[in-house]
DNA sequence: GATTTTAATGAACAGATGTTCAATATCTAA
DNA sequence: TTAGATATTGAACATCTGTTCATTAAAATC
């Protein structure tokens, strides 16, 4: 099964663009593959045959919106050649902007009904930015014993914890006032102790 | 319906078993409705009238552990009086040991293809339990521009950052490992800056 | 203990899931 | 352009889901 089989393509196509047209309509739970395939005139063995559940199909979209979540945080390197302590600033990472830019993708990631496979993939991206972030510019700043891969978690996950209290409000503060919050937490927790 | 009735307890203890069994044999989501019942001998229509889902089941357990959490959590307040910077201290909470006490649970709860429910309602609890405290102990310690919710959502899912991290693991590294790398970030955050 | 209230049952339903299969259509490569 | 490869189809199957309803059984209340 190669991937660059016109057939495969088309079905795929098929299958993408009756996902959207559903999700327009009602939440990702609500949907059933038997529901897409009929909107995608796809026989449903078919299906099978590409994706072992709907959340497989919908996981292909989120690697696009991963696609602009790097975009979004490579956006500040490439204006500032050297940027000495811009990690986790929330002037340079622009997570929020993403976030605020996919805001009807995300509340299905963030709802309570779906998968947590959603949930690992945007923690993975982020994780990742950060780690590179803090092994580049950060390894002689870091107390020795601390692990990494832990310190990387505890961020990345730190900031998806904001993220989640937006979504809980609808995502109705603005993208500044959460920009805000995080350096002020951050500035705030170095200060103190 | 109310809850005293016998019959409706006799059900719900049966349905609890069947699942206990059913759980020590497969995953969550490999186990359905149908044989949850037939397990419990207990009509699938019956389910209906206490459940909507397999997992509603799942959240009576939940609510279970999570009385463990909030102990685990007031344990170091019932043998001291007044701790002062207790708040977040590795040594103090015991949140690790008590993720590591129903360490089968959480490989549950933090496997991929389960909803996030689960997620949250660990998050609810740790994020209530932090956000007390930030209320009563820190409030003036706190720039006066950080919101309260934001502070606790960005701190509680830290640490489940840490226990993402360690679950990846698959719990490999001690409950001692967890609180130093726990201490040793809040230590590093801040004093670098 | 009799009466009332209500939970549980079994049966049936339309629709969904996940899988298999031979037949067919459509692609790729020579 | 054709031959070979393979993706798609439709049909069928057992099982699961979610719901309804009259009937039965078991509680609570008096």
């Amino acid at each position: 099964m190669r991937t660059t089989d016109l057939r495969i393509i088309k079905t795929k196509q098929a299958l993408h663009a009756a996902l959207l047209t559903l999700l327009s309509q009602k939440p990702l739970e609500q949907i059933s593959i038997a529901e897409i395939c009929r909107e995608a005139k796809v026989n449903r063995g078919t299906f099978y045959l590409h994706y072992e559940q709907k959340e497989g199909l919908f996981e292909e979209y989120f690697q696009e919106i991963m696609e602009d979540l790097y975009q979004s945080y490579e956006e500040p390197y490439r204006a500032v050649t050297t940027l000495d302590t811009h990690q986790l600033d929330p002037n340079t990472i622009r997570i929020f902007h993403h976030i605020e830019r996919f805001k009807m993708f995300y509340r299905i990631v963030f709802s309570k009904n779906v998968p947590l496979t959603y949930y690992y993939m945007l923690f993975d991206g982020i994780y990742a930015l950060l780690k590179r972030d803090i092994t580049t510019h950060h390894e002689h700043q870091m107390a020795e014993q601390i692990s990494i891969d832990y310190y990387s978690a505890y961020q990345a996950n730190a900031i998806i914890g904001l993220i989640i209290q937006w979504y809980r409000g609808d995502f109705s503060d603005s993208v500044s006032i959460l920009n805000q919050q995080l350096a002020a937490i951050l500035k705030n927790v170095r200060g103190d102790g």
